[in-house]
Parts: C-alpha cells; sequence; structure tokens
RNA sequence: GCCGAAGUGGCGGAAUCGGCAGACGCGCUGGAUUCAAAAUCCAGUGUCCGUAUGGACAUGUGGGUUCGAGUCCCACCUUCGGUACCA
C-alpha cells in the first residue's frame, strides 16, 4: 500500500541532490542563462538549542525563489553560513572547560543537519563561517582597510557606479598634515582635545608633554583621523558579562542578552567612525527596494537634524576659581567689543574660553531663550561656576556622574539641575540669561549645551516651570493652540524686528545674519554616535593590531597594523575561559609570546587584547559567499562586479538598524576604496514576520510553546512544515502556530500524491487514471489558470495564495478520471519549489530521467485563463439583485442591452425608472433606479 | 509621549486597479464507506428573519466622497512592534 511516505520520499531525494551535486553553482553562467539572481538568508547564529520554528519560514521563502527562479533558467547563487563567533559558546566554555571552537563546530553540524533534512537548495561549497581563520583573515584585513582609511569630507568624485558624490574615505598616507601638527599634538596630549568628530584622539599618559617629534606628531594627528580609531570614553561596562557592549545591546540599562545590569565606565576601546558616513547612508537608502519602514527606521537611528551652533558671551563676573591658571582671559571684555571682534575674525572653529557655543534646530526662537542648560559634564563648567553655586553644583555632578543611563531616564519624570550663579548674554539682543546645569542635556549631543526656550518646547517648559524660570513666547500657533507649549511651525511674535516672519524663513535669515556676524553658522548634527567596536571576550576576532611599549613596558599611544600578509591573527591558547572579573580583556591572560614581540627596529610591541565584536562578521559575509576559496583576496572584483548587489536579502526586523547599517557602512568604506563597483549590498529587502506560539505569544522555553522543526519533520516530514510555514499567512505578517494547519498541509500532499499514484497497488506506480489524453476545455482553463496564479504569486512572494490555488487544482482534478498526463506533468513543476521531495518522486514517476530542478517552468497562455462567458452581478442601486451570463469580451452597449433583455432585470425593473445605468465591461451592470 | 504595522466568520487568512466580501485551509454538522474505528470521499457551514422563493444586516467605531467602499478621505478606539529628554 504505497501511500504518501515523506521520510521515504524526502531521504531518498535530499541524498540523490548531494550526489549529483544538484545545487552546486558555478561562477560562470550556464549556457543561455537568463542573468545571475544572487539570494540571500540571514545567516543564523548557530546556537545550542538547534534550529527554531522562525529560521525555515524566511529559508523556505528564498528556497522558493531560489528554485523557481532556476526552472526559469537564472543562474542563481544561494549560500548558507554561520555567524559563529559570540558570547553563547564561550559562556559554555566558562561553565565546562570545552573550547568555544569545539562548541561551535557541533552547534553548526546540528543545524546544517537540520537544514539538510529541510531540503533547501543551499550550494554548501560556498558554505562558510566566522570563526574559520580562513574567513576571519579577511574581517581582520578589512579592519586594517578600517584603519587605514580617513574620511574626505569635501572630496568630489565619480564612483564606478556613475553616482557622483561628496566625501570619500582615502588611504591614510593622503591625510594632508597642517603645517602646525607638532604644536597641535602636543597641545591635545595635555588638554583635553575636540577633533572632528567624536572624542577620538586622547593622549596617553601626559608625562612626555614637549619633546615630541614631527615623525610622532604626524602619525598622532593620522591616528586621530582614521575610520578607526581608539577612544577613551564612558561605555557600558557589563559586569555580569564581563565585556563592554555598544548602546544599541543596552536596553533600560540592562544588557540585551541576559539582563545584565550595566555601568558606566571610562575606557579605551576601538570606535569606527560611521559617523563620517551618515549622510550617504541616508541618502543612499532611496533607490533601494527595502520596505519604507525600515528605511525610516533607519533614517530616525541616524538622526540628521540640520540647525544652527550659536555662541553665547559668558559674562565675566565670579568666573575664577582657586588654585592654578584658571584666570579666565576675558580679553573682550564687553558685549560689545566681543561681538566687534567676531565680526572681523569670522566664527571661529572652536570658541574662545568664555564663549558657551550652543546647538539649535530653531535659530527663530533665540529671542525666547529664558535660561541656558550645559551639561553636567560640560568643561565649561568649573569655569563659570560661582563661588555661591559651587557646593551645589559639584554635588549634582557627582549624582550625575554615578547615575546610569537608566537612572537618568526613570528620574525624567521630574526634571532636575541647578544654577551655575553665571550667565550668558543672548547675541540677537543682549539680555542676561542665567546659565544651568542639568542632565536632560546630554554631553554626547550637539555641543553639550543649549538655549532653552520654554516656550516651544517641552523638556524646557518642564524645567522652567520646576525651577519658576520665565516663558516668553515667540512663535504663535496661527490656530486654537495655544502659543506657550507650541513646537511646531508659526509666525515670530516678540522677537524684534523679525516678527511677522515665518518659522521657516525665520531660520534661514537668522542663521545667515548670525553667519555674518560671526556669531553662529549653520550645523548639522545626527543622533547615531561612533560604533564602539571593542570586546573583552575570547570568541570574537582579535584585532591586526600592535601597541608600542616605551622603555618601562608602558605603552606610548602609537600603534602599529600587523602586515597583510601576516594575517590570520589566531586566537592564542588558552584553558581557563573565566572573564578576568575586571574590563581587562580575556585575551590579556594570554601568554607572553602571544601578547608581545620586539620588531625589526627594536620596538617592544604589545598585541592589541580586544576583539572584536559579532557584527563584525556578519558585516561582509555576502561578499565571500561569492568567491568563498579566495586565497588570494577577499572577493574577486570581477566576481563582485558579477553577483553584487544581493537580489533578494530575506531575514528578521530585529536586524532593520544595527547589522544592515553596519553592513552598509563597511561596504561603503570598501567601495570608496576601490575595492568593490556597487555602492550598496542589499538591493531588495524582505522581513519576514514573527511566528508565534498557539497561544499567540512569543515562543519561549517558559511559556513552553515552542515548536521544534525535528518533531513536525518526523510527523508530517519536510514538504509539509514548509508548505505550512508558507500557508500560515503573508510572509511579512505575525502569525500564530497551529498544529491542526500543518495537518491540513500534510492531507494536502496526500492528495496529491493519489492523484498521480495508485495507493492501492503494491509498488508505487502511476495510476491507471493518468493517461495521455487531451484536455477538455475546462481543464485547460483549470491547468492555465494555476500555472498563471502560481507564477504571479511567487513572482509577489505571495506564497500563501500560490499553495492556495494548487489546493484548488489538486481538488479539482481529483474529482476527474481519467486525469490527462498533460495537465499532471506541468502541476508537479509548479509544485517543486515549495515541495520539492515529493514534487522529485512524482516528476520521476512521470517517466523523468532527470531531477526537475532545472526542468523548464510552465507556460501559460492568457487566452485559455478566461472562460468564454463571464457570470456577472447584475446591481440596482449598488445592490446585487440577480446574476446574468455575458460573453467575456462583450461591450458596455451589449452588456447593458443583454441585461435589459432579462426577464429577472426586467422584474426588477418595474415600477422604477433608470436614472442611469454603469457598465464596467467584464465585470458588471448597475442600474441607478428610483420609484415612480 | 513619538514613530511604524495591523484590526474581515468559531480560528489562520483571501479579495493584486473602487466593482459578486469571506477564496484556500482548520474547526464544526450531516452523509457514504466500515463489524467498528482510523484514513478517505460527498454535501453543508458569516449573523438574523422566513417552511421556502427570498430578504435584512455584516470587514474595529463614527462621519464623508462615489452609481458602488474591506479598499479612498477625515476623526476616533483597540492590539502589536520599535523608540525614549538627540535641543
Amino acid at each position: 500500500m504505497p501511500r504518501y511516505d515523506a521520510k521515504r520520499i524526502e531521504e531518498k531525494w535530499q541524498q540523490y541532490w548531494d550526489e549529483q551535486n544538484t545545487f552546486v553553482t558555478l561562477n560562470s553562467p550556464q549556457a543561455g542563462s537568463k542573468g545571475k539572481m544572487y539570494v540571500l538568508d540571514m545567516f543564523p547564529y548557530p546556537s545550542g538549542s538547534g534550529l527554531h520554528v522562525g529560521h525555515p519560514e524566511g529559508y523556505t521563502a528564498t528556497d522558493i525563489v531560489v528554485r523557481y527562479n532556476r526552472m526559469q533558467g537564472k543562474h542563481v547563487l544561494h549560500p548558507m553560513g554561520w555567524d559563529a563567533f559570540g558570547l553563547p559558546a564561550e559562556e559554555h566554555a566558562v561553565k565546562t572547560g570545552t573550547h568555544p571552537a569545539v562548541t561551535t563546530k557541533e552547534n553548526i553540524a546540528t543545524f546544517k543537519r537540520q537544514l539538510k533534512m529541510l531540503g533547501f537548495s543551499y550550494d554548501w561549497s560556498r558554505e562558510l563561517s566566522t570563526t574559520d581563520p580562513d574567513y576571519y583573515r579577511w574581517t581582520q584585513w578589512i579592519f586594517l582597510q578600517l584603519f587605514d582609511t580617513w574620511y574626505d569630507v569635501t572630496c568630489e568624485w565619480t564612483g564606478p557606479d556613475g553616482a557622483q558624490r561628496t566625501g570619500k574615505g582615502r588611504p591614510i598616507s593622503e591625510l594632508p598634515i597642517p603645517e602646525n601638527v607638532v604644536e597641535l599634538m602636543s597641545k591635545a596630549r595635555t588638554s583635553s582635545p575636540s577633533p572632528p568628530s567624536g572624542g577620538e584622539g586622547r593622549g596617553e599618559g601626559a608625562n612626555v608633554a614637549s619633546g615630541m617629534s614631527r615623525e610622532e606628531a604626524v602619525r598622532r594627528y593620522q591616528d586621530a583621523h582614521r575610520l578607526a580609531y581608539v577612544s577613551e570614553a564612558p561605555v557600558n561596562w557589563c559586569p555580569g558579562l564581563g565585556t563592554v557592549l555598544a548602546n544599541e545591546e543596552v536596553i533600560d540599562g540592562k544588557s540585551e542578552r541576559g539582563g545584565h545590569p550595566v555601568q558606566r565606565l571610562p575606557l579605551k576601546q576601538w570606535m569606527l567612525r560611521i559617523t563620517a558616513y551618515a549622510d550617504r547612508l541616508i541618502s543612499e537608502l532611496d533607490n533601494l527596494d527595502w520596505p519604507e519602514s525600515v528605511k525610516l527606521l533607519q533614517r530616525n537611528w541616524i538622526g540628521r537634524s540640520v540647525g544652527a551652533e550659536v555662541d553665547f558671551l559668558v559674562e565675566g563676573r565670579g568666573s575664577k576659581v582657586e588654585g592654578e591658571d584658571n584666570t579666565l582671559d576675558l580679553q573682550p571684555s564687553t558685549f560689545d567689543d566681543w561681538k566687534q571682534q567676531r565680526q572681523a575674525s569670522g566664527f571661529p572653529a572652536t570658541p574662545e574660553p568664555n564663549v558657551l557655543r550652543v546647538y539649535t534646530t530653531r535659530p527663530d526662537t533665540l529671542f525666547g531663550a529664558t535660561y541656558m542648560v550645559v551639561a553636567p559634564e560640560h568643561p565649561l563648567v568649573d569655569q563659570i561656576t560661582t563661588d555661591a553655586q559651587r557646593d551645589a553644583v559639584n554635588a549634582y555632578r557627582e549624582k550625575a556622574a554615578l547615575k546610569s543611563d537608566l537612572d537618568r531616564t526613570d528620574l525624567a519624570k521630574e526634571k532636575s539641575g541647578v544654577f551655575t550663579g553665571a550667565y550668558a548674554i543672548n547675541p540677537v539682543n543682549g539680555e542676561e540669561v542665567p546659565i544651568w546645569i542639568a542632565d536632560y542635556v546630554l554631553i554626547s549631543y550637539g555641543t553639550g549645551a543649549i538655549m532653552a526656550v520654554p516656550a516651544h518646547d517641552e523638556r524646557d517648559l518642564e524645567f522652567a516651570q520646576t525651577f519658576d524660570i520665565p516663558v516668553i513666547e515667540v512663535v504663535e500657533s496661527g490656530s486654537d493652540e495655544a502659543n506657550i507649549g507650541f513646537t511646531g511651525e508659526g509666525t515670530a511674535i516678540n522677537s524684534g524686528e523679525y516678527n511677522g516672519l515665518p518659522t521657516a524663513e525665520f531660520k534661514q535669515k537668522i542663521t545667515s545674519e548670525l553667519n555674518a556676524a560671526g556669531l553662529g553658522r549653520q550645523a548639522v548634527n545626527y543622533k547615531l554616535r561612533d560604533w564602539l567596536f571593542s570586546r573583552q571576550r575570547y570568541w570574537g576576532e582579535p584585532f591586526p593590531i600592535w601597541h608600542e611599549l616605551d622603555a618601562d613596558g608602558n605603552p606610548t599611544g602609537l600603534m602599529r597594523a600587523d602586515e597583510p600578509a601576516d594575517l590570520p591573527v589566531l586566537h592564542p591558547h588558552m584553558e581557563d575561559f573565566k572573564p578576568t572579573g575586571t574590563p581587562e580583556p580575556m585575551l590579556s591572560k594570554a601568554s607572553p609570546d602571544w601578547l608581545y614581540k620586539t620588531a625589526a627596529d627594536g620596538t617592544r610591541l604589545k598585541r592589541e587584547t580586544n576583539s572584536m565584536p559579532q557584527w563584525a562578521g556578519s558585516c561582509w559575509y555576502y561578499l565571500r559567499f561569492c568567491d568563498n576559496r579566495n586565497g588570494e583576496f577577499f572577493i574577486d572584483p570581477e566576481l563582485e562586479k558579477y553577483w553584487l548587489p544581493v537580489d533578494l536579502y530575506i531575514g528578521g526586523v530585529e536586524h532593520a538598524v544595527l547589522h544592515l547599517l553596519y553592513s552598509r557602512f563597511w561596504h561603503k568604506v570598501l567601495f570608496d576604496r576601490g575595492h568593490l563597483t556597487t555602492a550598496e549590498p542589499f538591493h531588495k529587502l524582505v522581513n519576514q514576520g514573527m511566528i508565534l506560539g498557539e497561544n499567540n505569544e512569543k515562543m519561549s522555553k517558559s511559556r513552553g510553546n515552542v515548536i521544534n522543526p525535528d518533531d513536525v519533520v518526523k510527523d508530517y516530514g519536510a514538504d509539509s512544515l514548509r508548505l505550512y510555514e508558507m500557508f500560515m499567512g503573508p510572509l511579512e505578517q505575525v502569525k500564530p502556530w497551529q498544529m491542526k494547519g500543518v495537518e491540513g498541509v500534510f492531507r494536502f500532499l496526500g492528495r496529491v500524491w493519489r492523484m498521480y499514484v495508485d495507493d492501492a497497488a503494491d509498488n508505487v506506480v502511476l495510476s491507471d487514471a493518468v493517461q495521455d489524453i487531451p484536455l477538455t476545455e475546462e481543464q485547460e482553463r483549470v491547468l492555465h489558470k494555476t500555472i498563471k496564479g502560481v507564477t504571479d504569486d511567487i513572482e509577489r512572494l505571495a506564497f500563501n495564495t500560490a499553495i492556495s490555488k494548487m489546493m484548488e487544482f489538486t481538488n479539482f482534478f481529483t474529482g476527474v478520471s481519467p486525469r490527462p498526463r498533460a495537465a499532471l506533468q506541468p502541476f508537479a513543476l509548479l509544485l517543486a519549489p515549495f515541495a520539492p521531495h515529493i514534487a522529485e518522486e512524482l516528476w520521476a514517476l512521470l517517466g523523468n530521467a532527470d531531477s526537475l530542478a532545472y526542468a523548464s517552468w510552465p507556460e501559460y497562455d492568457a487566452a485559455k485563463t478566461v472562460e468564454a462567458e463571464a457570470e456577472i452581478p447584475v446591481q440596482f442601486n449598488g445592490k446585487v439583485r440577480c446574476k446574468l451570463r455575458v460573453p467575456q469580451n462583450a461591450d458596455k452597449e451589449t452588456m447593458q442591452s443583454l441585461a435589459e433583455q432579462n426577464p429577472e432585470v426586467q422584474k426588477h425593473l418595474e415600477g422604477n425608472s433608470v436614472v442611469k445605468v454603469v457598465v464596467v465591461p467584464g465585470r458588471m451592470v448597475n442600474f441607478v433606479v428610483k420609484p415612480n
């Protein structure tokens, strides 16, 4: 009794595909190729718990697209690999002592077995893992590219894609060195520097203040401009995980993974200057075929705002601190002198020591500024605070420093702050405004200081109300809305000569006037921060960087990169994977022969002991798949040109910001450096929706609603799992699992099986009902409609409706006997992308010798998909009252007269007069009537 | 708070361009087959009124545009996801 036996069929064909190398893809197109198609899944982290039902959702979708396109003659690239660095394997090592590499290898084996079990048509010869030394050799190489690159903001150039751009990543050797570099860098080592963007380039142990050679100064200057740089900034140190985390990995003051508390600590860390690419990361989103919501998410994350920087002179009173050289050099002692001087000098790159620079997006509200706020960490605080306020200010600063970001947000309900005792002078009207410190102003955004306009900013208003600060309204809402608290655009009031100007015009006017007066300038700011790129763990890529040591073995702050030929930098051998318990990286426990070496010039060197974050490996894996065995280069430029960009990329929304932003950033750097010809990596992006448990909740062990794909395959087979995951609903939608639904598609496959196979026979043979007979007109129509429907649905990724159309076909043809082979043959091909195992089996039963993987996709004749006659509704005042049969191609007049002749219609027309008749050819007739 | 997505039978969902709402599947009801069951096959299945032909009401709520609205416009409600003092 050869019933539908999924297990037998699936094992048979999986073995066949393996043995025949059916899905191995050469880099040169096959004869008659209809063009390349690169379809990619977001590769998984191979966790110890194996595949989750969420994985096969996206993977089945891409597999359908890929199998379909192969049959359409496309040259298809569809690879799979492993994002295998990361904490879990290392935490397992801490507990058991098993090397993370061993655990990783085992987990990969499990994942691979599971993926093969589901019949995905990956080209396994292109498999890679981010943990392979052959792979991370090139991750390290790309890091060296970042290290070797500075961003030339003004460079205008045309890329290999033909597009014109301003701004380019260029070799560090081409960085112009300023004349006074020695002076500049000597100063930077002793005082706190403020280089172009971010707080990079802080000097090392400031005991060698002077006597810097030009060569050293140049190196330090270059280091301060690299895309990969070292910064000592407050970071999110997580004692529970023993590592530093990126801002994005901290949620509500706890680590995203594990929920451990996170503290702020100043630490020396590697940063990547992603902010340099902020504008291009926004503007080049435009031409991508991505969900608008994801583009918006990225735009918001980057958070570009255009506003103005405005300088406020701090009033001279009380600005002395006891002790050393703190005499504020108030050369232009009066506001008028200062303005005059600025008129002559223009707006300086860095303001004088007695000037407070603020950033605002609403320069049109300058007349409404009633106080200033500087962040507690702002360097000017010490200098401007009056003696009377000093204790209060210091106490507040200490409290703020101890607060984590969580505390700051938690206390957000209550605005807090302290008056510094100092006043600034509003450059537009010479009014004195008090300067406060408050933690609702962040040091890391803009200039770390604001002018507060309580009338037109929620936060400022709240603060002003708490501390009884005057509120001056300067924008008229122009509607019922009260002016106070109105944050939109309106018309200027109480703004002197500017009264009556609309917001936009006012902004433009005052910005250019401030600029002309040397008091302000237009400025752009981003929410996006530079990317904190180092971690303190063992199981990540080591950095290919050495630190120079002085005679006492202390780091000088100067660095050397490994030669590309010396890559990869392998991990040191370790027995003990326990974290150091301090922010000191794990790799610092390595043996001295890994940690130290002496350079050819005799300099003692110590290896960088941080490791790269998990994001590093996933930033470029899509490139390596094109050329995964290349020992000479990370990708053959010809292959990049051929395969890239990825035509379809499917994965979860959780990567909408980080992974996709980081990848795009690296891609653009490599593009700027001439290694790539495409400016963007992923042309079309689709996010699959999450699969919930049967109870409509997220699947989790604690809720006990986790579905294991292994069990589903055991009970129903891979084809049923694939089919069900696609039948559940639209790919992008969140949807709950229903085991009854799996049974439904399993029954469907059983019906398909019996449509071909004689299940009463002893062997698997074609049913006697399947015969070489011509199709009836109706059968032909059903066939062609099905081919058209399934084809169109696959093209628009509507797999659920494609499946329902195949169900309709099956419902129709199981009721037909004898069944023409000419209908069943193409149907097996239609089914193949969805349920490839049973399709191959039926294809073979029909007498085909080869796999259907490269068989031609069935074609349809549009003329054969429609009936000669159509049944259309006849409406009266928009309500369907009866049906009418009309020729498919009938024109309006014919349809109307056919309708009018119909006795049923005439009955409805009785006693009414026709006002109007609406006819849509081939669809409907509507009589608009009025009772007589 | 802000941003985004979505609300259609008992359930998952369909309706691609403003034109027969509920395709397809699940569940349920009845029947066939069977000693019985499983499996399979056939029929029915939005709600209400009616024996019935038929009719009324129905796509979160309230308005609007239109000959005609699940689909377009306005206001609101609910759910889910993201985000959090970014000046």
